[in-house]
DNA sequence: GAGGCGTGGCA
DNA sequence: TTGCCAAGCCT
């Protein structure tokens, strides 16, 4: 069989996608008629970036329910919507998920534009999430490339640049193969490709929809596909927290707009520098963040020392105070010294 | 362009 | 255990 007589790349792609398509809790089946609301899929494409299926689908259910539109999100108070998002990591997308739903109501009568240009203005939304928006509610044929589609692409074509040069010639070969009717379902069914089958190490070559004229397959060497640059190390730093405790209340202060867990409620706490302290603690984690691992040590302090904005908290509803994992770990030690 | 920015799962 | 990685965005 040569390689015109078999068919195009979208048509196979989408035959796969309308049989093997994930179930999710943002998606509408396959095809389907139905307008997908396109506040559902902006928020579960912000929730999304850098974040596994797994650990969104919760977020995603809770924040829908909680606010079903985009005017009640606009409407909400920004600690109610920041101690939502606790534990979902990189905080500075849920300052924008607000800021966006705002300018969303201010600025364009509470529904959300639907050209590529216009979402990609919008806070928050980069080229990616701007064309996945674009095609998957309002059926534009945008070129969506995400990492997913990246691996697909630059293996599909052999291509040996290195990332992130690489993202030029990738999008170049992926224009092309867009189709004009279904470009949402296309980009979906590139990333269910892609975090099933097409995958970081040992891809399921035998099962994939587009194997017939992959120029990859059957490499010893697929898996170094694409090309990445090499990463750095990461330094070890160090910090203190203060337990301030009286009565059944803990002190809990609120952290910098930006920068580390921006906006987020926190434990009172010294710099994080590259020096170990020498004060013995309470307790202590290890916690990896992207650039940089920390150990943080627990010290008491007494509340005369709670100096500085804050708010009393009581112990038996912290899970309600939405810290980020990082302090999580601590109160949920001291909980178990405690107990 | 490169670095800051979280977290959890997996091999 | 350690490193890699996941539907990126902002500066």
């Amino acid at each position: 069989m040569s390689v015109q007589s078999i068919d195009s790349f979208a048509e196979r792609l989408l035959g796969w996608y309308d049989r093997a398509a994930r179930d999710l809790p943002w998606r509408h089946p396959p095809g389907s008629a139905a307008t997908p609301d396109p506040y559902r899929v902006w928020m579960a494409e912000i929730m999304l970036q850098q974040t596994t299926v797994a650990a969104v689908a919760g977020y995603f259910t809770r924040f829908v329910q909680r606010w079903p539109t985009v005017a009640d999100l606009a409407a909400a108070d920004d600690a109610d919507v920041m101690a939502a998002w606790a534990g979902l990591g990189y905080y500075a997308r849920a300052r924008n998920l607000l800021a966006c739903a705002r300018v969303v109501v201010a600025q364009h009568g509470g529904r959300f534009p639907d050209s590529e240009d216009a979402l990609r203005a919008l806070p928050g939304v980069g080229d990616y999430t701007a064309a996945a928006v674009a095609a998957i509610a309002f059926g534009r044929a945008a070129v969506v490339v995400d990492a997913n589609i990246e691996r697909v692409i630059a293996r599909h074509r052999l291509i040996e640049t290195p990332l992130p040069a690489a993202k030029r010639e990738i999008r170049t070969a992926l224009a092309p193969l867009v189709p004009q009717d279904r470009p949402g379902d296309f980009a979906q069914g590139l990333m269910d490709l892609g975090a099933t089958i097409c995958t970081p190490r040992a891809p399921a070559c035998t099962r994939c929809p587009v194997s017939a004229d992959c120029r990859a397959r059957g490499r010893s060497d697929i898996d170094q596909l694409p090309v990445k640059p090499p990463k750095k190390a990461k330094p070890q730093r160090y910090g203190l927290a203060w337990w301030i405790e009286e009565g059944d209340a803990v002190w809990l202060v609120r952290r910098p707009g930006k920068g580390m867990l921006g906006g987020m409620r926190a434990l009172p706490g010294g710099e994080w520098t590259g020096e170990a302290p020498t004060e013995s603690g309470l307790v202590h984690v290890d916690h990896g963040f992207t650039h940089f691992d920390l150990r943080l040590t627990l010290v008491r302090r007494e509340s005369a020392h709670a100096a500085g904005e804050g708010e009393w908290w009581p112990l038996s509803a912290l899970d309600a105070a939405g810290l980020p994992t990082l302090y999580r770990k601590l109160t949920d030690r001291m909980r178990e010294d405690i107990a």
